[in-house]
DNA sequence: ATATAAAAAGATAAAAATATCTTTTTATCT
DNA sequence: AGATAAAAAGATATTTTTATCTTTTTATAT
């Protein structure tokens, strides 16, 4: 449904979002130690992340990966956006190049509401809300 | 969202669902040209497919591909579920190892019903259902 | 200034998905 | 029986995704 990418980068970010600030920062390694992923891969992730300045990083002594308090203001589906892209969530579930409410493949009126939902729920709350319940044990992200 | 193989699959699958019976069978060629995919990779599939019985054939001449009445009253879930699989759509989006209703990631509470609603709406309906609004006009898998 | 520790960039490798081609088996027509 | 036309099976190739390793750049502490 994700690629693996997304689904490291999220974990990860939602890693720093609990624990780094601007003086606070996780080399990836830690961060894939905490997380349980391929420290070598979600470094090429937390990378391409922070180019597209949705995590934020310093080079040198001292430096790591983190999260400003602005990133943190960022919704989830700004994350998938930047590793996979929308796509798979927006075009034709069956791949056909013309699917529309107009043109509909015989499965878009039930599924495309269910798709946009999705992407609703993963824009409608900022990476900072999810840390709430991170916080209380409500959800979690290690188990 | 799913696999190339699935989205061919499936159309081929209700491309057969509108045009085959037990005396009118069809070669991958012919199907892969109306329906737009690799011929090859979709007699691939469709061999898979007829492995489960969820597609039927005869070999030798006059050989070809078919759906059966019975195949007909299958889901697209079946087809689904035979090519990649229902994980996708039942594991944890983010990954974990752990995600259920007891033990949450963050965005369980919110996506797991909606993917449950994917399935369901996948499930529900058969095979030839799907083929009434194709004869009609209202949905299509040509454009 | 120099050593150090970190991200960034680049190169390489392995695995999985996608795609094609060739050979074998099989049913049926003549 | 032999020719033919089709799926089935197997082999190969390409592309994408996932994963790792190496080199370069950069900030900072000493």
């Amino acid at each position: 449904m994700l690629s693996k990418s997304s689904k490291y980068g999220i974990r990860g970010v939602l890693y720093l979002a609990l624990n780094s600030n601007e003086n606070r920062k996780f080399s990836p390694t830690t961060i894939a130690k905490y997380i349980g992923v391929p420290a070598p891969f979600l470094a090429k992730t937390l990378q391409l992340l922070t180019k597209n300045h949705l995590v934020s990083s310093s080079k040198g002594r001292h430096g790591g990966f983190y999260l400003s308090d602005k990133n943190k203001q960022n919704s989830l589906i700004a994350i998938v956006d930047c590793i996979d892209g929308l796509d798979k969530f927006e075009s034709c579930i069956i791949g056909l190049p013309v699917c529309s409410n107009e043109n509909p493949c015989p499965m878009h009126d039930r599924l495309a509401p269910l798709r946009r939902a999705m992407v609703e729920e993963l824009t409608n709350k900022s990476i900072e809300e999810f840390t709430n319940d991170l916080r209380s044990g409500k959800t979690h992200i290690f188990l």
